[in-house]
DNA sequence: CAATAATACGACCGGTCGTGCTGTTCCCGC
DNA sequence: GCGGGAACAGCACGACCGGTCGTATTATTG
């Protein structure tokens, strides 16, 4: 059966769309259901429920970012190239990706903060998986002496989604077009603290 | 008017309490009243529409945290301290303030990000507002000598609300507990690199 | 060809949403 | 005491929610 993406697969498709806009919650079995041309019965037969379309959703999401900003950027150098790749292509991505709203793993951050159940879960899981990679390429550039040894990583990585955070917000809801050349000053920036000691100048003195 | 708090005032406070753990989509009518004690058409009966009922929520949500974070800090000595002492009270003010759920503004962000509208117009206010207050408290403490006088005050602004937003996920949504220690990490490296150049601290031992 | 399984449809359920209309209660000035 | 007006409740509406059911079309299989 190789002819058709199946039916599945453009409902996710589709959802996609509607998460990256709406939120999770704004993908409705109704306006999917419209959105992908078929009756809300006919859809829901895919599913068992739709906390079943919800976690569905944001597996496929994942894929999908998964071959957008990480694959791309697993073709850099190791170290530090590899992780200024990803970090380029991390920020912004959904709408690179052809999302016409914005990350909707950072929007499901503040949707689901206190929305206990499946759900909460499944975007934790995603959100941990995100920073292991973060936390591993970040650790492969201490070990290749790109970055210094005592840097405090997760404390990088911490500042590396606040950084994501503001250009999200910076970009899609303030609609200020520094977003991008902000969050490149003060990657750079924080990139150079944690860069190797040199003795080029006594200022690096923490 | 009687004695007690209207019941005008008894709604936005409610109402408040729902919109931090639910965001403002979540505070319904029919929720509210409920929480208030009181019918549904009652209480729709003090609003012209519940898009009036957002906007006021926003706008005493907005007077209430100046009262419980602006007004506090600015009683702190003028340049650094108060910026300091404003940035302290800023982040995880709504828990210290009784909300359940997170600060809404922030929530607002993301949520609203993609829908226009007089409610998206009033955050996009808000937020406003509070970055000129950011900026302000910044710009004297530049005019004090107490940051250096070439220092990128947007940028600064705008990587403090990354700070924030960064604190805001891990303190609510993946609940680590040491998102104070990391927000004032950064914070404090941060204004370390925007301090003034000559670096003879012999002074600065807060 | 008949039987079956997959797929999708339309109608419909109980419930909640925002929002009007119609009363009822109750305080206040006369 | 009475009339009036504000504050609130009761109720009904249409739209939409997640979800179920029966059925029609289609494809596969025996």
């Amino acid at each position: 059966m190789p002819n058709t993406t199946s039916t599945h697969d453009k409902i996710l498709a589709q959802g996609l769309a509607i998460m990256s806009q709406s939120g999770l919650s704004g993908v409705t079995l109704g306006v999917l259901a419209d959105q992908v041309g078929m009756s809300k019965s006919g859809l829901f037969a895919h599913f068992r429920s739709k906390e079943q379309v919800q976690l569905e959703l944001l597996e496929h999401m994942a894929h999908f970012a998964n071959q957008r900003v990480v694959e791309p950027a697993m073709s850099a150098p190791a170290g530090l190239p590899r992780l200024k790749t990803l970090v380029a292509a991390w920020l912004g991505w959904a709408e690179r990706a052809g999302l016409p709203g914005g990350c909707p793993v950072a929007a499901g951050l503040f949707e689901f903060d206190d929305i206990e159940g499946p759900v909460r879960d499944k975007i934790l899981e995603l959100e941990g998986a995100w920073r292991s990679l973060l936390k591993r390429l970040v650790g492969e550039a201490v070990s290749l002496g790109h970055l210094r040894h005592d840097l405090d990583v997760d404390q990088l990585i911490w500042e590396l989604c606040g950084i994501y955070l503001s250009h999200h917000a910076a970009h899609r809801f303030l609609r200020s077009s520094d977003a991008d050349d902000r969050a490149k000053t003060v990657f750079e920036s924080r990139l150079e603290r944690a860069a190797p000691k040199k003795s080029k100048d006594s200022k690096s003195r923490d």
